[in-house]
DNA sequence: TCTTGACTCTCAAGTTACTTGAGAGTTTAT
DNA sequence: ATAAACTCTCAAGTAACTTGAGAGTCAAGA
């Protein structure tokens, strides 16, 4: 038994001619990647031998080239054809070309704030950010309005038409201002004559009546951001939220909404603590 | 009680507003990261408010540009200067420029991998990896070869000069044949006439004696490889690993060396089992 | 008022590829 | 014989969640 032992390899030794941490080597072990020739039955110690460095070489190889342990083991005891090999290969290379465009969107990005930053110490305070959106059911009033404060004065009206539903139909806030947006359908910036509209969500369909229509708006892409104060200041957040779709490479593909999101206690729009949230429908 | 609770967005709602999975947000409350505005006492309900929408806008802004939530903390909470912030920025752009740069050599050497397969399904049996080796220092005659084969025949009289101190300076392997190595120093290839050195590792330093020297072999970057069979095939290694150098955008930097890995048990170099570790010190 | 279904709570464990540490046993050199 | 160096087996920690079990809570309809 002690004249096997003089041709084995020790962990240390082993360790030292791969540089690989000997912790690791008895976590291949463990994991069944890469087991010792020969484990002493009484002590435990593990021998390797020279025979089995092609195998780690390719192991490390494959780590190198980004698959996880899992995917080596299946790739090394497989033993899988050349068209499984490749295959393989070229789902890695995908996901990686998929990391890489990620990784530079993500710097671009990083740019982008970096500039805000050196341009305009102060102003960059909205967080804008991309986010898929449900389906959205809304009973709503579009018209021509002469600037967009004015987009308050139809809620009146649409209320009134879903009034008899409110307890089927309507979000289950008991106040108004909780489940309220507006849209704008503008595709140019407009001072006046605005083309916008009123909405009510809804949980289920009611009649439509007179001017109030009910629609369910598609689950779409939307560059979101929050803007936290008066009604009169989100032309702000608008220059945000505008300036990050081209900066990033997207275009705006639709109306706008702003979702006044509710309060605690309810206020009104004029309130410095107003929180509104603005999502554009965006497209690469 | 009761009145508080009406205006609070529970969990769930909350939820669907932002667009994060319920157990994340519970996750980001266990760590500090976002807690709700208020915790039912007896029930243990979280109860969220719109005025948290800004803060977590700002997580989800930052994660995305790749952040730690570690280090989004840091970044709310301390509410640092705008030079922080730019430090920061600047950190992270610095990070994704070098992941970036990492995952387009990962994709060149995916696809080097993926052309030796269409291009020859057997021969591609050898695995390149890059590793930083220790110095190493050896006793060793170098000489004018007739051609590669006939490294052998200097071992011999390195071994005689070595002699005395085997037990004292070289590895406790007690056959010839475990640390020994082969270096050659031509800078093209040749046939003929070849500049080599057969090399013993040593644990400490010998006086030279005749044609051997001893010397210290700095630490260096190795690009590597094993190979498996008898002596006479490694040209295939050799050319193996030079295509990588070159595919992979490094050079070739000094003499490159062949280490003769020790055996279970010892076998001759024409065995078909014989393991050779090849090295070609590189740099960018 | 009761029931039912949807919602919420708190643990605990699993994920990847290791790394670190404690405490105990083994080998090797002097 | 002894001390230094080496090895062993657990167990726990890492990041940012995800999943599941088992139990409690809430809101709406009968």
């Amino acid at each position: 038994m002690c004249v096997k032992r003089r041709y084995m390899i020790k962990i240390g030794e082993f360790s030292k001619l791969v540089q690989v941490p000997v912790a690791t080597l008895r976590y291949y072990d463990q994991v069944d990647l890469l087991k010792p020739v020969n484990v002493d039955r009484f002590t435990g110690y593990r021998y390797y031998s020279t025979s089995q460095l092609p195998r780690l070489h390719r192991i490390l190889a494959l780590k190198g080239l980004g698959f996880s342990l899992e995917q080596i083991s299946l790739l090394l005891d497989e033993d899988l054809s050349t068209e499984q090999m490749r295959g393989m290969l070229r789902m890695r290379h995908a996901q990686i070309s998929q990391e890489i465009l990620a990784m530079q969107d993500q710097l671009s990005e990083v740019e982008l704030r970096i500039d805000q930053i050196e341009r305009e110490p102060q102003l960059s305070n909205y967080d804008v950010l991309l986010k898929r959106v449900d389906p959205l059911l809304v009973a709503f009033i579009r018209a021509i309005l002469p600037d967009h404060s004015k987009s308050g004065s139809l809620f009146g009206e649409v209320y009134e038409a879903i009034a008899p539903y409110v307890s089927k139909a309507l979000h289950p806030n008991p106040e108004l201002g909780g489940q309220t947006l507006v849209m704008w359908f503008d595709t140019e910036f407009k001072e006046t004559d605005v083309d916008g509209a009123a909405a009510f969500m809804l949980r289920c369909p009611i009649p439509e009546s007179g001017r109030v229509k009910v629609e369910e708006l598609p689950a779409a892409l939307m560059a979101s951001t929050i803007h936290h104060g008066a009604y009169d200041t989100i032309g702000d957040a608008h220059e945000a939220i505008v300036t990050w779709i081209d900066a990033n490479g997207y275009r705006i593909v639709g109306a706008d909404r702003e979702l006044n999101l509710h309060h605690t206690p309810p206020i009104r729009r004029d309130n410095p603590n107003y929180i509104t949230e603005i999502q554009y429908p965006v497209e690469k």
